[in-house]
Formats: C-alpha cells, sequence, structure tokens
DNA sequence: AAATTTTATGCAATCGTGTGCATTGTAGAG
DNA sequence: CTCTACAATGCACACGATTGCATAAAATTT
C-alpha cells in the first residue's frame, strides 16, 4: 500500500538508460532508434508508469486547475450550473476546486484566499447574497488570475461575464401573466443590488407598462427565501382587491407561495397563476406542475468554463470584456392560465 | 496581467541573499538571525509571497488532493454528500476533484483513469447504477491510492466504506405504515445488486412479517426513475384490491407516485399513504407534503472525508476494513396516517 | 583510409523549495 | 596572540520531467 509511483529515472535504471532518453522515447521524439522506443514504451506499460503531474506542472509552470465559488451547493440550478462547468472542464484537462460560501461574506472572502493560495489559473465566481463590498474579487484580478463571473455577478469588477437575460425573462412571463388575463401581478424579488433581481424587477415592470398597467409597489416584496415567503405572502394575499398572480425570484418560494394560496382557499390557476424562475425539479412535483422560466445552466456552466479556458489559453482574442447572455425560455406548466 | 508569481529566489536576488536563508528565514529556523528574520519577513509581505503549492507538493511529493466519484451532481441527496465532503476537504486542507459518472459505466472507468492520472491521494466513490464489474476500483487499490465507498458501496472490493442503516430506514418506515393501518404495501425498489435497494427490501420484507402479513411479489417492482414509476405506478393501481401504501426507494419516485395516485382518484393519506426515502427539498412542497426517510447526507459526506482523510494520513489506526453506518431517520409529514 | 555526416545517447540546467553539510566570520577563552 | 566554539550564511543536491547542447559511435562520402 502507498507505494511510491514509478518514475522516469526508475525505468531509465531498469534499462541502463538515461531518463532523457526514457522521457524522449515516451515522446517519440526522432533521434531515438525504433528498438529503444518499443523497448521503453513496452517497460513503461509493464509498469504502468505515469508522467508526475507536479514536476510537469512545476517545470511549465502551468497549473492546469480552476477554481470555482458557488453560494450554494445543494440547489437544483448551482449544480446544474455545476455539471456545465465539470463538463468542459474535464474536455479541456482541468481540474476544479469547488468552494461553497454558503450565502455568506466572510466565507467568500476566505475562498477567495484558498484558491489563490492554491495558485488556480483561473476562478469562475457567482456572489453570495451577503456580499456588499469587492476588494476580494479585485484581488484575484489584481494576481494576475482569470476571472470570470457567472448569474450573480459583480458590478464592481470589470471582468468577464456570463449572464442569463433576466430582464426579458422575466418580461416575457409577466407579459404571458397578463396576457392569460392577470391584472394585479405580485412580483416577490430579492435584495435589488443584486442585478438579477434588479433586472428581473425592470422587466417586471415594463411588462406591465406595456400593458398601461400601473406599478403597485404594495405588489412589489424582497422575498427570496422560504421564510420571508412564509411571512409575506399571507399578508399580501389580504390585500384587497387581491393579487391575480405571483411572479416569484425562484422555484422554492413559488413552491411555497403556491402551498399557501392553496390553503388560503384560493383556486390555482383559476384565481391566481403562480409563475416561478429556474424550471428546476420540484417544478415537476407541485400541483399544479408549477409555470416557470428556465435558466439553462446547464448551458451556462459550459460557456462559463469555456471562456475562462479560452482565456487562460490565450484563444479568447477579444481585449475588453466579454459579456455573454443565455437565452432563457417561458415553461408554461399548469400553475397559469 | 498573468503576472508571475514571486519566488524565493526573487527575494534573495533584492536582498542580497541565498535562497536557503530565505526559505529558512520564513519558516523560523533558529540559526538565523533576528534581523535578518524579520528583513525577509517584511518584504515578503511586502511582495505578497506564497509558496509555490507545486514545487512543495513535488518536493515532499504530497499531493494534497482527493477525488471524488458521484453518480449525479444535480440530485438532493448526492449534493448535500457533496457538501459535506466539501467542508471536511477544506477544514484538512486537501483539495477536491469531482468527477461525474452521469450513472454510466464507462464514464465511471474513465473517472477513476482520470483520477488516477492526476495522482489524488484518495478517492471517495458511490458506483453508478449501470456498474456491474468492478476492475476499474480494484486499479484504485492496486495502485495504492486509498479508497473509501459511499452510500452506494461496492461489495466486490475490500475497502472502507461509510453508509446509510438502509435496513432499518426501510424497516422503520414500513412497520410505521402498518402502524398507521396499511396492510398491502408496495414496495418501489432499485436494481437488487444494489446493496441500498437490496437491504431496504430486506426491511420491507421483515416489517411485513414482524406483522405477519405476508410477502407479495405483486407488490415488489423496480421503479427508481421517474419514467418506470409513470409505467408501473398506474398498473399496480389496477390491483385489486389496491395497494393502500407505496414506500418507495427515493423522493423523485415518491413525489411523481403520489401525482399519479391523486389523478386516479385516489385520497392521500386516507386511502393511499406514501412514503419517500432521502428526505430532500421537494418532500416539502408535494400536496400533501412526503413523509420520507432522513438519509442526512451531509453527515454521511464529512464522515467519508474524515475517514479518508485520516486514511491517507495514517491516523486512522484499525488496520482491516472499516465500514461506519450513518443512522436515518423517519420524518413524518402528511402523505401518511 | 581519412574526413564528414548521420544517428543515438548522455550531460546538465531548469522549474521553486527545503535541508544536510561546509564555510565564513566573530567573539570568548586560554 | 592563538585556538576553539558558535552563530550566520551559502553551496549543493533532491523532488520528476524536459530540452538544448555536447559527445560518442556508426555510417557514409571523398
Amino acid at each position: 500500500m502507498d507505494r511510491r509511483q514509478i518514475t522516469l529515472k526508475d525505468i531509465a535504471r531498469e534499462l541502463k538508460l538515461s531518463p532523457s532518453t526514457v522521457s524522449r522515447a515516451l515522446r517519440n521524439h526522432p533521434a531515438i532508434s525504433k528498438e529503444t522506443k518499443t523497448l521503453v514504451q513496452q517497460t513503461a506499460k509493464k509498469y504502468k508508469y505515469k508522467p508526475n503531474t507536479l514536476a510537469l506542472q512545476l517545470r511549465t509552470s502551468q497549473n492546469k486547475t480552476i477554481g470555482v465559488i458557488v453560494p450554494e451547493i445543494i440547489h437544483y440550478f448551482f449544480s446544474t450550473v455545476l455539471a456545465g462547468i465539470q463538463e468542459e472542464a474535464e474536455k479541456g484537462n482541468y481540474n476544479l476546486i469547488i468552494c461553497h460560501s454558503n450565502e455568506n461574506y466572510e466565507r467568500e472572502v476566505k475562498s477567495v484566499e484558498t484558491l489563490l493560495d492554491a495558485q488556480v489559473r483561473g476562478i469562475l465566481a457567482s456572489q453570495s447574497k451577503a456580499t456588499e463590498e469587492f476588494s476580494h474579487f479585485q484581488d484575484i484580478v489584481d494576481n494576475g488570475t482569470h476571472l470570470v463571473f457567472f448569474d450573480r455577478i459583480c458590478t464592481g469588477i470589470n471582468t468577464d461575464k456570463v449572464v442569463i437575460d433576466d430582464y426579458w425573462g422575466a418580461f416575457n412571463a409577466v407579459d404571458y401573466l397578463i396576457k392569460s388575463g392577470c391584472r394585479r401581478v405580485a412580483f416577490l424579488g430579492s435584495n435589488p443590488h443584486l442585478p438579477i433581481a434588479n433586472n428581473r424587477r425592470m422587466g417586471y415592470e415594463d411588462a406591465l407598462r406595456k400593458h398601461s398597467i400601473p406599478v403597485d409597489k404594495t405588489l412589489m416584496q424582497v422575498s427570496d427565501t422560504i421564510e420571508l415567503a412564509r411571512e409575506i405572502v399571507p399578508s399580501m394575499l389580504k390585500i384587497d382587491p387581491v393579487p391575480d398572480a405571483f411572479f416569484c425570484i425562484n422555484d422554492e418560494v413559488a413552491a411555497h407561495c403556491l402551498q399557501m394560496i392553496k390553503s388560503a382557499g384560493f383556486k390555482i390557476p383559476e384565481d391566481i397563476s403562480v409563475c416561478g424562475f429556474t424550471n428546476s425539479d420540484i417544478t415537476e412535483v407541485t400541483d399544479p406542475r408549477l409555470t416557470s422560466v428556465d435558466q439553462h445552466g446547464f448551458e451556462m456552466g459550459r460557456t462559463a468554463a469555456k471562456l475562462l479556458i479560452n482565456r487562460i489559453e490565450g484563444k479568447e482574442t477579444r481585449v475588453g470584456i466579454v459579456s455573454k447572455v443565455i437565452k432563457t425560455d417561458l415553461v408554461v406548466k399548469n400553475s397559469t392560465k
């Protein structure tokens, strides 16, 4: 157990050759004779020789790892993104170090530190809800490490980003709600300093305006967690006249919203429509099944990872900031008319 | 951008010292004078010197990474386990390389290869449903790399494992169902060559026997995916007399089962009870909320990672195989009487 | 047969750190 | 004033792999 990996030297000693010859034989260097090559390659196979990654990376000073910072792992959307990142990293032979900030500012700062200590070549990050100060992200850039934000981008930092079209996602959803006959659409949003929340709010407002429906501040609340939803939704159901639709910032809030609406005695979607955001697995198991905006997390992950790897390898020629936008799709199920 | 990290040599050159002196000064070696130490340490701080991990690891030949193979990332239980692994790895200063086999045998084999190529010090693995041949896992052991299985263990390989008490989890759930008045409990299981599936089946059968209820093979089906459930559940609802409870191998199947039971016109839990396994987030949004067996994935992840790290660092003194069992808890909600 | 080219291999340095041993300088002891 | 002891630093090598250059041996040319 814990057997030492065999090295070039071991093979060299065995065959009474120099390490350099062995190295060249394995890499098919033209100056090596056929016999030596086959001999070396056979012995290498026999001993299951694997070049030491560390030594190689040290020599070329080309660490092949990238870091990821996600606010939450146990979360449909982010695990979808992670799967996309993972696939693309594997394709490019990059290793991944994953940190999760748990929506906590201090842990996010520490994650950046960890990743820079590990000397990753680049970082993919989505900021926590609690983050309002960005110097740790600036440190990444100052350190000469590539940085690509995804989804929860950080407006204070000048770097590449991949986002979804939050504005149009929200606009189309609310537009659909209105076209299906809703007039009092409530918006359960998130902290407005997050661009994703703010953009969705604007999409929501503009959809109302398009149909000449006045924006009613009493129908707009910050409610991005189950706990908040449990407080806010019941109170909104007492407004007179009651909202005839809820457009929610995520599926969890939408699903719990739906429960509370039902237990308050309203029918979905006849009395009140509900629309979520993400189109996660839970949209299939609510009753009725939940209409939601698909965020295509997998594609976002792939796109972000691809962009980062291209930057690292100098294949991304565009000099300025690259911003990629992933399209959303409204997936209509049974919680809307 | 892409600035080179500063090295010991850089500091040495700047201070007209040798790299060895600088190294010793930073590591507080007694043979270095106070003045030199403070001088070196200040300059190091000034230039934000970080020792090159690769060089260090090469020197000590002590790669600090561990690999993880999960069948699926976008999955409540496995992401919970991952979160636990991640926490413990971070605590021990280990980096994580995560591979996902996507329930596919070939990808699993390739993942093992990837991880061994990366020369990880140990691997945490949960096998895919498709795997019926284990030589790739044996390769890990033969290679001298530590291996700990979690949840979906592989019986063919002689190594440490962390599992949940599937047998008792199932036994207690079915026992509860019977005590609440059910007599015809259906079991929607998984491929019996997976120990988790087999153990749950035995727990199910023994709970029936405890109450002198005959085991009825027609009530036991392999149905571990939503697709299978959509085929099998409707046919089971036509059995006469109809089952009065469904005990399901996972929450997704349970949630969809619940939907189909309702649309077939049965009342839950009055006519038919439903119980899932995992206690994932979706149990909160079904209607009614789903009774389920909590698997404590986070604790499982932490336990498995701790065990692996102890093995790597020689802190686990037990010589033979270590098997840890994580307790389950039945969480009763509204889909059972 | 001598000179030149070709072929095949080894030497040594490199990447960034750490450490045993040798070396330098200085102070105290005799 | 010389010798010893000790403090402070540098040298050289190691970790594993790669690569320019030198070198040895063989094959070819003149």
